[in-house]
Order: structure tokens, then C-alpha cells, then sequence
RNA sequence: GUGGGUGUGGCCUAGUUGGCUAAGGCGCCAGAUUGUGGCUCUGGAGAUCGUGGGUUCGAGUCCCAUCAUCCACCCCA
């Protein structure tokens, strides 16, 4: 049987593949006027790394991860060894672990200095398994900003992400944006045990994957689709009745700043991230309908505890990541068409095999004027050939014979006037311009 | 990780209660008088029916396993 690709993994086929090269540029275009820049970080880190920053006890860490090891240290591991912690690694599961990491490594923050805003594209790994809008390796989009707390910078980032929606091509009718606060390390303890208080009393009516969390991460019952669960927490005490004054004057600076840019939100007490690192800020975007359960098209948050986290000095950071492939879902979901990124300038059609040369001679030097241009590779006949430029979508043919060669000439046919006039060849790549 | 559905040429599908050389559409290729496209017509290539076992005189049709996929749980982008 031929080899398939592996479960939860996909091929991006051309017309995909330049898409995605679209999409990533799209960012790079709305993401840059905001003044972030480019960065790429390692495919693989130190498990360590995701373990400390993203927090042992998430699902992410926990279950989801791929470890990478080399071949020497997992038959060593298989044999009931142990490897160095350097040699633990595993495939990132997001993408701000890493980059965190590098700006840390590399200080790109010196005190004092101005924020580093970066970006990224590229894969993600969890071992989920593959659902409509989920697989194991998936493509993000996303930034990050170090260096300062201030918060405009979420407000910023926020209004960034919707704009890149809109620009992207997804309908702004379709989506919608919530926002919530997460607290800061001296509200949320407090608030935690809170709720902790509050999931004991209701105990009898909690899942018991609710009861688990109850102990690990209280606050994570809030996701939780249980019917019974989702009523009890309603009325659970709202992390926002409970922020100290600076999260509370924090977040209603963002929110007056988004209220200020129009930007259209929701808030959304119960909204928490299911990541380790999030304080204050956190805000998710999801698509109305289209994706199934996996609505989430976007989401992020402040984190001013991770570059300590990861052994870095205390820098604030705030970032998101937007899922590239449920972005293609909510396009499709809304209708809207992929033009194809296909362009041809230029078909050269030979009447007969004596000009072949000719005509190659001719392609290159229209490919070396910057042109789009192709030719038959297969000894097809002319009207083939002519059959294949207008599926390429040439806007024009020269066709190449004998009569034409011994002019110096060939005609040249607008495919879409069916006008054909002769041009001498050195000319013909001036007359496509 | 749990549960359920699906798997027929490149793509989408038909295949009756298991029974002759597996059917159609799209796409692809080649033609339709002489050096020319998009429409139409004609012809053609292409499937060991995901894979491996099993039941049976006989399986695409039944059973098991496996791989992949879809949907949901879970989790998250």
C-alpha cells in the first residue's frame, strides 16, 4: 500500500500552499504597520521549556505534546535509561513559548528599552485527536509583545487581529470577539480559592472532570460543556467583581480603548485560556457558525509572569495566535471564492518540432524580462497546445511555425480578442509590457 | 485518550436480500479535411472496490483486524 501522509497531517497543495504564502504575507503587511517584525524560533525546544512555561498541569503539556528524540537517546529510553534534560524535546505546541525563550536568550528587551513586537508563522504540533478545524500539525499566525504593560498595547493587538480578519477576507458579520481578565498574581489566588469554595458547596452537581480541576485549575470548569456544569458555573463568583485595583483600571483602559477604536466586543467573565501563562488581558475570537465546536478562530492574552518563567528577568509580554486552517474554514463557511494565484503572460506554441529551439530560446527570454511564461513539454499539436495556454490562463500565444521563423517574426494572438498580429521576436517580450 | 460514521479509477458518486468481463458524471488524452483555445459531438486511457485476514461454491456487498478520514466528547488556534 502507497505510504499516506500521517494521521492529522496534511499536504498543502499548490493552490493551498500559495494561499497560505498569501495569508502569511496578508500579516506581515496589517501585523507591520503596527511595527511588529518577523521572527523565527526552532521547530523543536527543550521540553523543559513548555513544561515550565506553559504549565505542567494543561492538557497542552500534559497529553498533547510530540516528544523529538534522537535515535541513540530513545533506545537508550527504551531500555530503561535516562537522557540528559538537553536532550528532551519536544515539537512546539504554540508559538509563544519559543519566541519568549529567544528573546529572553538573545535580550532582546534591554532595560529600558522599547518594546520587541514580533510575529510568526508556522506549524504547531499536539497530539489531539483530528477533528473537523484540529490536527496534529496545524499552522498558526501570531505576535508577541515584551517589554511593556501598558494597555495599549492590548488594546492594540486586539484591534490588529480583527483588522487582519477583516483584511484576510472573513466577514466581520461572522465574528465575534470576546474579552475577559484573568487578574494578576496578587487577585487571582484570592479569586481562585473562590471559586474553589464555590465548586465544593455544588459538588454533587459537577462533572467529575469538574471536580478534578476543582483541585488543579478551578478556574478551567468554566469551559466546560456540560450542560450541568455550565449552569452551576453561571453562578459561580466572576473573576472580574474580583480584580485588585490595577487589573481593574487595566482592563477598563483596554476596554475604553477598543470602545474608542469601534472595535465590537463581548465580555465573557467565564472566558479563560487554557494555558498556564495568561494574566489579565485575554481575549478569543470565534466564527459564528461554519467550524463545528472548534469556532475558535484566534486567541491570546497578557502574560507578565513568563519571561521570569523561562529564567528571564520580569518582562511584561502580551500575544495571541490565530489558527490558520479554521481560518480557511470560516472563508469557505462565508463563501468567499480563492482566486487562483495562477498567472501566465505568455504561451509560446510551436507549429512544428523544427522550431522548438526557437521557441525555447523565446520563453527564456520573455521568463528573463519577468514575464510568466511557458511552453509545451510534450510534442503536443498545436491545437493541444492551444488548449493547454487557455487553461493556464495565457492572455496571449505566440505561435512559432516556419512561416514566421523565416520573417524573424511570430504572431501574436490576444486569447482574449482573438487578435493576432506578427511581432518580430526580439521585440515580443516589450510588446507584453 | 473515549464514542459513533465513512473508505469504489485524479475528483464526486451508483452498485438491489453477497452471484456473470464493477456503472455514470467531472476531469484527463486523442480526433471532428488542410498551422489555432474556451461550446458541442465522437472515441480512448485509467479501479487488484483503503490494506490484510476470515465466512462462503462465490464478496465491492457479511465478520475481524489495521490504516486513513469525518463527526462528537475532550482540548485549543
Amino acid at each position: 500500500m502507497a505510504i499516506q501522509a500521517p494521521e492529522g497531517t496534511k499536504d498543502l497543495l499548490p493552490d493551498e500552499a500559495l494561499f497560505w504564502n498569501q495569508f502569511k504575507a496578508t500579516a506581515a503587511e496589517v501585523f507591520g504597520c503596527y511595527g511588529y517584525v518577523p521572527i523565527e524560533t526552532p521547530i523543536v525546544e527543550q521540553t523543559e521549556l513548555f513544561v515550565r512555561g506553559i504549565g505542567e498541569a494543561t492538557d497542552v503539556v500534559s497529553k498533547e505534546m510530540f516528544t523529538a528524540v534522537s535515535g541513540e537517546n530513545l533506545k537508550k529510553l527504551l531500555e530503561g535509561g535516562t537522557i540528559k534534560s538537553k536532550s528532551r524535546l519536544s515539537m512546539r505546541p504554540e508559538g509563544t513559548a519559543g519566541v519568549v525563550r529567544a528573546v529572553v536568550q538573545h535580550d532582546l528587551v534591554p532595560q529600558g528599552a522599547a518594546p520587541a513586537k514580533l510575529m510568526y508563522a508556522g506549524q504547531m504540533f499536539r497530539a489531539e485527536r483530528p477533528q473537523k478545524g484540529r490536527q496534529r500539525q496545524f499552522n498558526q499566525v501570531g505576535i508577541e509583545c515584551l517589554g511593556a504593560e501598558e494597555p495599549t498595547v492590548d488594546a492594540e493587538a486586539i484591534i490588529m487581529l480583527m483588522r487582519f480578519y477583516e483584511k484576510v477576507g472573513i466577514p466581520t458579520e461572522v465574528t465575534r470577539l470576546y474579552v475577559n481578565s484573568m487578574g494578576c498574581d496578587s487577585c487571582r489566588p484570592a479569586y481562585r480559592e473562590l471559586v474553589r469554595a464555590y465548586m465544593a458547596e455544588h459538588a454533587d452537581e459537577l462533572c467529575e472532570t469538574c471536580m478534578t480541576r476543582a483541585e488543579i485549575n478551578p478556574l478551567r470548569a468554566f469551559d466546560c460543556k456540560n450542560p450541568a456544569c455550565a449552569e452551576v458555573m453561571e453562578g459561580a463568583p466572576k473573576i472580574t467583581d474580583h480584580l485588585c485595583e490595577d487589573c481593574r483600571s487595566h482592563y477598563e483602559s483596554v476596554k475604553e480603548l477598543l470602545d474608542g477604536a469601534g472595535v465590537a466586543y463581548e465580555e465573557n467573565p467565564k472566558l479563560v485560556r487554557g494555558l498556564d501563562y495568561y494574566t489579565r488581558t485575554v481575549f478569543e475570537a470565534q466564527v459564528v457558525d461554519g467550524l463545528g465546536s472548534q469556532n475558535a478562530i484566534g486567541g491570546g492574552g497578557r502574560y507578565d509572569k513568563l519571561a521570569e518563567e523561562v529564567g528571564g528577568r520580569p518582562t511584561p509580554g502580551l500575544g495571541f495566535a490565530l489558527g490558520y486552517e479554521r481560518c480557511m474554514l470560516a472563508l469557505q463557511a462565508a463563501g468567499v471564492e480563492f482566486p487562483k494565484a495562477q498567472r501566465c503572460d505568455l504561451f509560446v506554441a510551436c507549429v512544428d518540432a523544427s522550431v522548438r529551439a526557437k521557441a525555447f530560446g523565446l520563453v527564456q527570454a520573455c521568463r528573463d524580462a519577468g514575464f510568466v511564461c511557458e511552453m509545451d513539454h510534450q510534442s503536443r499539436s498545436l491545437k493541444s497546445q492551444f488548449k493547454l495556454a487557455d487553461k493556464l490562463g495565457a492572455t496571449r500565444v505566440a505561435i512559432l511555425g516556419p512561416d514566421e521563423l523565416e520573417q524573424g517574426c511570430v504572431k501574436l494572438r490576444d486569447m482574449a480578442s482573438h487578435e493576432e498580429e506578427m511581432v518580430a521576436l526580439g521585440e515580443v517580450a516589450s510588446k507584453l509590457a
